[in-house]
DNA sequence: TTAACTAAGTTAACACCTATAACATTAGAG
DNA sequence: CTCTAATGTTATAGGTGTTAACTTAGTTAA
Protein backbone atom coordinates (compact mmCIF):
# COMPACT_ATOMS: atom_id res chain seq x y z
CA UNK A 1 0.00 0.00 0.00
CA UNK A 2 1.35 3.36 -0.72
CA UNK A 3 1.85 4.90 2.75
CA UNK A 4 1.03 8.66 3.56
CA UNK A 5 3.20 9.83 5.77
CA UNK A 6 1.03 11.25 8.58
CA UNK A 7 2.95 12.70 10.71
CA UNK A 8 4.61 15.29 8.48
CA UNK A 9 2.79 15.14 5.48
CA UNK A 10 5.64 14.17 3.06
CA UNK A 11 9.06 14.43 4.55
CA UNK A 12 10.47 12.77 1.67
CA UNK A 13 9.86 14.97 -0.79
CA UNK A 14 10.32 18.08 1.08
CA UNK A 15 13.55 17.24 2.14
CA UNK A 16 14.71 16.21 -1.31
CA UNK A 17 13.54 20.08 -2.24
CA UNK A 18 15.20 21.81 0.81
CA UNK A 19 18.28 19.66 0.31
CA UNK A 20 18.21 20.60 -3.58
CA UNK A 21 17.52 24.08 -2.61
CA UNK A 22 20.86 24.28 -0.46
CA UNK A 23 22.69 22.59 -3.54
CA UNK A 24 21.79 25.25 -5.69
CA UNK A 25 22.18 28.46 -3.35
CA UNK A 26 25.23 27.01 -1.24
CA UNK A 27 26.55 23.88 -2.65
CA UNK A 28 26.61 20.18 -1.75
CA UNK A 29 29.40 21.16 1.50
CA UNK A 30 26.44 23.23 3.11
CA UNK A 31 23.67 19.72 2.78
CA UNK A 32 23.19 18.89 5.78
CA UNK A 33 20.86 16.70 7.39
CA UNK A 34 20.67 19.62 10.69
CA UNK A 35 20.20 22.28 8.12
CA UNK A 36 17.53 20.07 5.92
CA UNK A 37 15.42 19.44 9.46
CA UNK A 38 16.00 22.26 10.47
CA UNK A 39 14.61 23.98 7.59
CA UNK A 40 11.46 21.79 7.98
CA UNK A 41 10.81 21.67 11.57
CA UNK A 42 11.92 18.58 12.40
CA UNK A 43 14.46 16.23 14.36
CA UNK A 44 17.52 15.36 12.27
CA UNK A 45 17.34 11.93 12.87
CA UNK A 46 13.65 11.54 11.76
CA UNK A 47 15.34 11.49 8.28
CA UNK A 48 17.10 8.43 8.80
CA UNK A 49 13.49 6.88 8.34
CA UNK A 50 13.50 7.88 4.23
CA UNK A 51 17.27 8.27 3.66
CA UNK A 52 19.98 5.32 4.81
CA UNK A 53 22.69 8.51 5.00
CA UNK A 54 23.76 11.10 3.68
CA UNK A 55 24.92 9.77 0.84
CA UNK A 56 21.65 8.46 -0.17
CA UNK A 57 20.04 11.67 -0.22
CA UNK A 58 22.71 13.37 -2.06
CA UNK A 59 22.57 10.51 -4.86
CA UNK A 60 18.49 11.29 -5.27
CA UNK A 61 19.89 14.89 -6.16
CA UNK A 62 21.42 13.71 -8.56
CA UNK A 63 18.99 11.34 -10.25
CA UNK A 64 16.80 13.98 -10.61
CA UNK A 65 19.49 16.00 -12.15
CA UNK A 66 20.15 13.66 -14.59
CA UNK A 67 16.42 13.04 -15.04
CA UNK A 68 16.52 17.26 -15.76
CA UNK A 69 19.18 16.92 -18.57
CA UNK A 70 18.04 14.24 -20.19
CA UNK A 71 14.72 16.04 -20.34
CA UNK A 72 16.08 19.22 -21.55
CA UNK A 73 18.64 17.10 -24.37
CA UNK A 74 15.29 15.61 -25.59
CA UNK A 75 13.15 19.21 -25.26
CA UNK A 76 15.85 20.63 -27.47
CA UNK A 77 16.20 17.60 -29.83
CA UNK A 78 12.68 18.06 -30.36
CA UNK A 79 13.04 21.80 -31.30
CA UNK A 80 15.37 20.38 -34.03
CA UNK A 81 14.86 19.59 -37.63
CA UNK A 82 15.69 15.29 -37.08
CA UNK A 83 16.81 15.34 -40.96
CA UNK A 84 20.02 17.47 -40.38
CA UNK A 85 21.88 15.67 -38.33
CA UNK A 86 24.52 18.76 -37.95
CA UNK A 87 22.02 21.00 -36.75
CA UNK A 88 21.05 18.24 -34.07
CA UNK A 89 24.50 17.52 -32.83
CA UNK A 90 25.56 21.15 -32.27
CA UNK A 91 21.83 21.60 -30.60
CA UNK A 92 22.41 18.78 -28.22
CA UNK A 93 25.72 20.00 -27.02
CA UNK A 94 24.53 23.44 -27.05
CA UNK A 95 21.87 22.40 -24.47
CA UNK A 96 23.99 20.30 -22.65
CA UNK A 97 26.29 22.90 -22.02
CA UNK A 98 23.20 25.55 -20.70
CA UNK A 99 22.50 22.79 -18.95
CA UNK A 100 25.49 22.99 -16.49
CA UNK A 101 25.56 26.73 -16.75
CA UNK A 102 22.21 27.04 -15.44
CA UNK A 103 22.55 24.37 -12.50
CA UNK A 104 26.59 24.55 -11.77
CA UNK A 105 26.26 22.77 -8.41
CA UNK A 106 24.01 20.03 -9.62
CA UNK A 107 26.14 19.19 -12.46
CA UNK A 108 29.22 19.50 -10.65
CA UNK A 109 27.35 16.55 -7.79
CA UNK A 110 25.95 14.48 -10.82
CA UNK A 111 29.90 14.04 -11.67
CA UNK A 112 31.69 14.48 -8.92
CA UNK A 113 33.23 11.43 -8.69
CA UNK A 114 34.37 12.05 -4.87
CA UNK A 115 31.38 12.28 -3.57
CA UNK A 116 28.79 9.38 -5.33
CA UNK A 117 31.51 6.86 -5.89
CA UNK A 118 30.32 5.13 -9.38
CA UNK A 119 28.32 1.49 -8.60
CA UNK A 120 27.40 2.29 -4.90
CA UNK A 121 24.07 3.82 -5.99
CA UNK A 122 22.70 1.58 -9.16
CA UNK A 123 19.64 3.91 -9.56
CA UNK A 124 21.84 6.97 -10.29
CA UNK A 125 24.02 4.96 -12.89
CA UNK A 126 20.88 3.84 -14.55
CA UNK A 127 19.86 7.99 -14.62
CA UNK A 128 23.11 8.88 -16.26
CA UNK A 129 22.85 6.04 -18.52
CA UNK A 130 19.51 7.70 -19.73
CA UNK A 131 20.95 11.30 -20.19
CA UNK A 132 23.74 9.74 -22.05
CA UNK A 133 21.56 7.51 -23.84
CA UNK A 134 20.33 10.98 -26.16
CA UNK A 135 23.75 11.69 -26.81
CA UNK A 136 24.66 8.70 -28.17
CA UNK A 137 21.45 8.04 -30.42
CA UNK A 138 21.95 11.69 -31.78
CA UNK A 139 25.59 10.53 -32.64
CA UNK A 140 23.95 6.96 -34.22
CA UNK A 141 21.86 8.52 -36.21
CA UNK A 142 24.42 11.14 -37.51
CA UNK A 143 26.37 8.06 -38.45
CA UNK A 144 23.06 6.59 -39.65
CA UNK A 145 22.79 9.46 -42.32
CA UNK A 146 25.97 9.45 -43.51
CA UNK A 147 27.00 12.58 -42.17
CA UNK A 148 29.45 11.04 -39.58
CA UNK A 149 32.33 8.86 -39.58
CA UNK A 150 31.50 4.92 -39.70
CA UNK A 151 33.90 4.92 -36.56
CA UNK A 152 33.38 2.87 -33.69
CA UNK A 153 30.30 4.72 -31.98
CA UNK A 154 31.74 3.85 -28.05
CA UNK A 155 34.66 5.75 -29.91
CA UNK A 156 32.54 8.66 -31.21
CA UNK A 157 30.22 9.00 -27.91
CA UNK A 158 33.49 9.17 -25.51
CA UNK A 159 34.48 11.88 -27.70
CA UNK A 160 31.61 14.19 -28.10
CA UNK A 161 31.13 13.68 -24.26
CA UNK A 162 34.23 14.33 -23.28
CA UNK A 163 34.04 17.69 -25.44
CA UNK A 164 30.81 19.32 -23.63
CA UNK A 165 31.39 17.49 -20.27
CA UNK A 166 35.03 19.16 -20.55
CA UNK A 167 33.75 22.50 -21.32
CA UNK A 168 30.63 22.64 -19.04
CA UNK A 169 32.98 21.75 -16.38
CA UNK A 170 35.70 24.22 -17.29
CA UNK A 171 33.04 27.32 -17.85
CA UNK A 172 31.11 26.46 -14.82
CA UNK A 173 34.83 26.73 -12.55
CA UNK A 174 35.79 29.72 -13.87
CA UNK A 175 38.70 28.55 -15.77
CA UNK A 176 37.89 30.12 -19.19
CA UNK A 177 38.12 33.75 -18.78
CA UNK A 178 37.96 33.91 -22.50
CA UNK A 179 34.89 33.37 -23.27
CA UNK A 180 33.61 36.12 -24.67
CA UNK A 181 35.69 35.75 -28.00
CA UNK A 182 32.77 33.74 -30.16
CA UNK A 183 29.06 34.50 -30.71
CA UNK A 184 28.93 31.64 -28.23
CA UNK A 185 32.50 29.62 -26.92
CA UNK A 186 30.16 26.39 -26.86
CA UNK A 187 29.42 27.18 -30.57
CA UNK A 188 32.70 27.41 -32.05
CA UNK A 189 34.18 24.29 -29.67
CA UNK A 190 31.12 22.34 -31.44
CA UNK A 191 31.90 23.24 -34.97
CA UNK A 192 35.74 22.49 -34.36
CA UNK A 193 35.45 18.86 -33.48
CA UNK A 194 32.57 18.39 -36.26
CA UNK A 195 34.81 20.41 -39.10
CA UNK A 196 38.19 19.37 -37.29
CA UNK A 197 41.34 21.40 -36.21
CA UNK A 198 44.12 20.81 -39.11
CA UNK A 199 44.17 23.37 -41.63
CA UNK A 200 43.67 21.88 -45.15
CA UNK A 201 39.99 21.19 -44.76
CA UNK B 1 66.11 35.50 8.54
CA UNK B 2 64.71 31.71 7.54
CA UNK B 3 63.28 29.97 10.61
CA UNK B 4 64.13 26.57 11.29
CA UNK B 5 61.55 24.64 12.79
CA UNK B 6 62.76 23.82 16.10
CA UNK B 7 60.88 21.97 17.53
CA UNK B 8 60.13 19.14 15.28
CA UNK B 9 62.14 19.34 12.38
CA UNK B 10 59.87 20.44 9.79
CA UNK B 11 56.52 20.41 10.71
CA UNK B 12 54.47 22.53 7.31
CA UNK B 13 56.81 19.65 4.91
CA UNK B 14 55.83 16.68 6.66
CA UNK B 15 51.91 17.54 6.99
CA UNK B 16 52.27 18.04 3.05
CA UNK B 17 53.41 15.10 2.50
CA UNK B 18 51.21 13.17 4.63
CA UNK B 19 48.40 15.10 3.58
CA UNK B 20 49.39 14.37 -0.14
CA UNK B 21 49.41 10.26 0.91
CA UNK B 22 45.90 10.14 2.64
CA UNK B 23 45.14 12.08 -0.85
CA UNK B 24 46.21 9.62 -3.01
CA UNK B 25 45.02 6.65 -0.92
CA UNK B 26 41.82 7.52 0.35
CA UNK B 27 41.18 10.56 -1.28
CA UNK B 28 40.21 14.35 -0.26
CA UNK B 29 37.19 14.06 2.30
CA UNK B 30 39.71 11.49 4.37
CA UNK B 31 42.29 14.57 4.46
CA UNK B 32 41.52 15.77 8.24
CA UNK B 33 44.07 18.00 10.16
CA UNK B 34 44.04 15.79 13.08
CA UNK B 35 44.53 12.37 10.82
CA UNK B 36 47.72 14.21 9.63
CA UNK B 37 48.36 15.38 13.20
CA UNK B 38 48.28 11.81 14.62
CA UNK B 39 50.89 10.59 11.84
CA UNK B 40 53.28 12.89 12.24
CA UNK B 41 52.86 12.51 15.90
CA UNK B 42 51.61 16.36 16.68
CA UNK B 43 48.61 17.97 18.08
CA UNK B 44 46.29 19.08 15.50
CA UNK B 45 46.43 22.83 16.33
CA UNK B 46 49.98 22.92 15.70
CA UNK B 47 49.16 22.52 12.01
CA UNK B 48 47.20 25.85 12.38
CA UNK B 49 50.84 27.70 12.83
CA UNK B 50 51.84 26.71 9.53
CA UNK B 51 48.62 26.83 7.55
CA UNK B 52 46.06 29.17 7.96
CA UNK B 53 42.96 26.76 7.55
CA UNK B 54 42.06 22.97 5.74
CA UNK B 55 41.31 24.96 2.86
CA UNK B 56 44.98 26.51 2.34
CA UNK B 57 46.30 22.84 2.91
CA UNK B 58 44.62 21.26 0.19
CA UNK B 59 45.24 24.02 -1.58
CA UNK B 60 48.88 23.70 -1.28
CA UNK B 61 48.41 19.92 -2.31
CA UNK B 62 46.53 21.50 -5.71
CA UNK B 63 49.40 24.09 -6.04
CA UNK B 64 52.16 20.73 -6.32
CA UNK B 65 49.31 18.82 -8.34
CA UNK B 66 49.92 21.74 -11.11
CA UNK B 67 53.14 21.34 -11.14
CA UNK B 68 53.49 17.96 -11.34
CA UNK B 69 51.42 18.26 -14.72
CA UNK B 70 53.36 21.01 -15.94
CA UNK B 71 56.32 19.47 -15.83
CA UNK B 72 54.85 16.04 -17.36
CA UNK B 73 53.78 18.19 -20.22
CA UNK B 74 56.86 19.82 -20.95
CA UNK B 75 58.64 16.50 -20.55
CA UNK B 76 56.72 14.60 -22.86
CA UNK B 77 57.16 17.32 -25.02
CA UNK B 78 61.16 17.45 -25.05
CA UNK B 79 60.64 13.67 -25.95
CA UNK B 80 59.08 14.63 -29.40
CA UNK B 81 59.88 16.26 -32.59
CA UNK B 82 59.24 19.61 -32.36
CA UNK B 83 58.82 19.75 -35.92
CA UNK B 84 55.83 17.90 -36.52
CA UNK B 85 53.09 19.53 -34.73
CA UNK B 86 50.00 16.88 -35.25
CA UNK B 87 52.82 14.65 -33.06
CA UNK B 88 53.35 17.03 -30.53
CA UNK B 89 49.33 17.66 -30.26
CA UNK B 90 48.77 14.38 -29.70
CA UNK B 91 51.13 13.18 -27.20
CA UNK B 92 50.29 16.37 -25.36
CA UNK B 93 46.76 14.94 -24.63
CA UNK B 94 47.88 11.86 -24.25
CA UNK B 95 50.42 12.91 -21.57
CA UNK B 96 47.38 14.84 -20.20
CA UNK B 97 44.66 11.99 -19.47
CA UNK B 98 47.85 10.05 -18.56
CA UNK B 99 48.37 12.26 -15.61
CA UNK B 100 44.96 12.20 -14.65
CA UNK B 101 44.70 8.55 -14.78
CA UNK B 102 47.92 8.39 -12.52
CA UNK B 103 46.62 11.00 -10.02
CA UNK B 104 43.11 10.49 -10.29
CA UNK B 105 42.79 12.13 -6.44
CA UNK B 106 44.94 14.50 -7.18
CA UNK B 107 43.35 15.65 -10.67
CA UNK B 108 40.06 15.63 -8.72
CA UNK B 109 41.61 18.13 -6.03
CA UNK B 110 42.93 20.74 -9.00
CA UNK B 111 39.84 20.76 -10.86
CA UNK B 112 36.79 19.96 -7.87
CA UNK B 113 35.42 23.57 -8.24
CA UNK B 114 33.44 23.06 -5.29
CA UNK B 115 36.34 22.08 -2.91
CA UNK B 116 39.12 25.22 -4.33
CA UNK B 117 36.87 28.07 -5.20
CA UNK B 118 38.55 29.50 -8.18
CA UNK B 119 40.18 33.14 -6.92
CA UNK B 120 40.75 32.40 -2.91
CA UNK B 121 43.74 30.61 -3.59
CA UNK B 122 45.90 33.17 -6.14
CA UNK B 123 49.26 30.78 -6.04
CA UNK B 124 46.69 28.20 -7.38
CA UNK B 125 44.95 29.97 -9.88
CA UNK B 126 48.81 31.11 -11.22
CA UNK B 127 50.36 27.79 -10.88
CA UNK B 128 47.11 26.19 -13.10
CA UNK B 129 47.76 28.59 -15.24
CA UNK B 130 51.35 27.80 -15.76
CA UNK B 131 50.71 24.31 -16.96
CA UNK B 132 47.78 25.41 -19.20
CA UNK B 133 50.45 27.37 -20.88
CA UNK B 134 52.59 24.55 -22.00
CA UNK B 135 49.09 23.51 -23.52
CA UNK B 136 48.34 26.64 -25.15
CA UNK B 137 51.99 26.92 -26.51
CA UNK B 138 51.71 24.11 -28.29
CA UNK B 139 48.57 24.68 -30.05
CA UNK B 140 49.92 28.31 -30.69
CA UNK B 141 53.08 26.56 -32.14
CA UNK B 142 50.83 24.41 -34.26
CA UNK B 143 48.94 27.66 -36.00
CA UNK B 144 52.38 29.14 -36.33
CA UNK B 145 54.05 26.59 -38.80
CA UNK B 146 50.03 26.44 -40.17
CA UNK B 147 49.15 23.18 -39.41
CA UNK B 148 46.05 24.04 -37.07
CA UNK B 149 43.41 25.99 -38.52
CA UNK B 150 44.15 30.19 -37.68
CA UNK B 151 40.90 31.02 -35.79
CA UNK B 152 41.60 32.64 -32.24
CA UNK B 153 43.93 31.18 -29.52
CA UNK B 154 41.45 31.25 -26.67
CA UNK B 155 38.94 28.81 -29.01
CA UNK B 156 41.48 26.77 -30.02
CA UNK B 157 42.99 26.31 -26.75
CA UNK B 158 39.53 26.32 -25.19
CA UNK B 159 38.59 22.91 -27.23
CA UNK B 160 42.02 21.37 -26.75
CA UNK B 161 41.99 21.96 -22.93
CA UNK B 162 37.78 21.35 -22.72
CA UNK B 163 38.69 17.55 -24.50
CA UNK B 164 41.37 16.43 -22.61
CA UNK B 165 39.51 17.44 -18.94
CA UNK B 166 36.42 15.77 -20.29
CA UNK B 167 37.87 12.57 -21.11
CA UNK B 168 40.05 12.65 -18.12
CA UNK B 169 37.40 13.24 -16.19
CA UNK B 170 35.05 10.91 -17.42
CA UNK B 171 37.81 7.81 -17.45
CA UNK B 172 38.83 8.36 -13.65
CA UNK B 173 35.24 8.48 -12.63
CA UNK B 174 34.42 5.24 -14.51
CA UNK B 175 31.95 6.61 -17.23
CA UNK B 176 33.67 5.21 -20.02
CA UNK B 177 33.08 1.41 -19.98
CA UNK B 178 34.00 1.41 -23.27
CA UNK B 179 37.64 2.41 -23.23
CA UNK B 180 38.97 -0.97 -24.57
CA UNK B 181 37.71 0.05 -28.24
CA UNK B 182 41.25 1.37 -29.60
CA UNK B 183 44.73 0.86 -29.02
CA UNK B 184 43.77 3.62 -26.63
CA UNK B 185 40.66 5.44 -26.53
CA UNK B 186 42.79 8.62 -25.73
CA UNK B 187 44.37 8.39 -29.28
CA UNK B 188 41.37 7.73 -31.04
CA UNK B 189 39.36 10.90 -29.15
CA UNK B 190 42.44 13.07 -30.05
CA UNK B 191 42.80 12.14 -33.43
CA UNK B 192 38.97 12.88 -34.11
CA UNK B 193 39.15 16.69 -32.46
CA UNK B 194 42.11 16.78 -35.36
CA UNK B 195 40.50 15.47 -37.98
CA UNK B 196 37.10 15.90 -37.90
CA UNK B 197 34.03 13.99 -37.03
CA UNK B 198 32.22 14.78 -40.42
CA UNK B 199 32.61 12.17 -42.83
CA UNK B 200 33.73 14.33 -46.15
CA UNK B 201 37.10 14.52 -45.21
C1' DT C 1 75.45 36.24 30.37
C1' DT C 2 71.02 36.91 30.92
C1' DA C 3 66.50 39.10 30.14
C1' DA C 4 63.02 39.76 26.86
C1' DC C 5 60.72 38.55 22.83
C1' DT C 6 58.76 35.54 19.70
C1' DA C 7 58.05 31.22 17.15
C1' DA C 8 56.00 26.86 17.76
C1' DG C 9 54.12 23.65 20.34
C1' DT C 10 50.41 22.06 24.16
C1' DT C 11 45.53 21.14 26.29
C1' DA C 12 40.71 22.57 26.73
C1' DA C 13 36.72 23.83 24.68
C1' DC C 14 33.03 25.31 21.24
C1' DA C 15 30.14 24.43 17.51
C1' DC C 16 28.91 21.54 14.07
C1' DC C 17 28.49 17.15 11.78
C1' DT C 18 26.82 11.92 10.77
C1' DA C 19 24.82 8.24 12.77
C1' DT C 20 22.68 4.94 16.25
C1' DA C 21 19.94 3.50 20.28
C1' DA C 22 16.03 3.80 23.04
C1' DC C 23 11.75 5.71 23.70
C1' DA C 24 7.06 7.99 22.29
C1' DT C 25 3.25 8.68 19.32
C1' DT C 26 -0.24 7.79 16.07
C1' DA C 27 -2.41 5.76 11.60
C1' DG C 28 -4.55 2.08 10.01
C1' DA C 29 -5.54 -3.11 9.94
C1' DG C 30 -7.79 -6.94 11.99
C1' DC D 1 -11.11 -1.41 19.93
C1' DT D 2 -6.87 -3.25 20.18
C1' DC D 3 -2.40 -4.03 18.37
C1' DT D 4 1.25 -3.38 15.29
C1' DA D 5 4.21 -1.02 12.49
C1' DA D 6 5.44 3.37 10.61
C1' DT D 7 7.11 7.71 11.97
C1' DG D 8 8.56 10.76 14.89
C1' DT D 9 11.30 12.19 19.43
C1' DT D 10 15.47 12.90 22.74
C1' DA D 11 19.99 11.39 24.27
C1' DT D 12 24.36 10.18 23.02
C1' DA D 13 28.70 8.52 20.84
C1' DG D 14 32.38 9.81 18.08
C1' DG D 15 34.18 12.68 14.41
C1' DT D 16 35.38 17.31 12.36
C1' DG D 17 37.43 22.45 11.93
C1' DT D 18 38.76 26.09 14.64
C1' DT D 19 39.92 29.36 18.51
C1' DA D 20 41.59 30.66 23.18
C1' DA D 21 44.77 30.33 26.77
C1' DC D 22 48.82 28.43 28.24
C1' DT D 23 53.71 26.39 27.91
C1' DT D 24 58.15 25.69 26.00
C1' DA D 25 62.32 26.73 23.67
C1' DG D 26 65.19 29.21 20.38
C1' DT D 27 66.81 34.08 19.02
C1' DT D 28 68.07 38.54 19.90
C1' DA D 29 69.69 42.55 22.44
C1' DA D 30 71.27 44.93 26.81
Amino acid sequence: MPRLAYHHGDLPQQAHQQALDILRTQGDTAISLRAIAKRIGVSAPALYRHFADRESLLAELAITGFRLLRDRLRNRLSQVDQADPRHALLHIGLAYVAFAEDEPNLYRLMFGGRILPKGAHPQLDEAGLQAFRVLEETVENGQRVGYLKPLPLPLMTATAWSLVHGLSELTIDGHLPGADIEPTLAEGVLTLLLDGSRNDQ
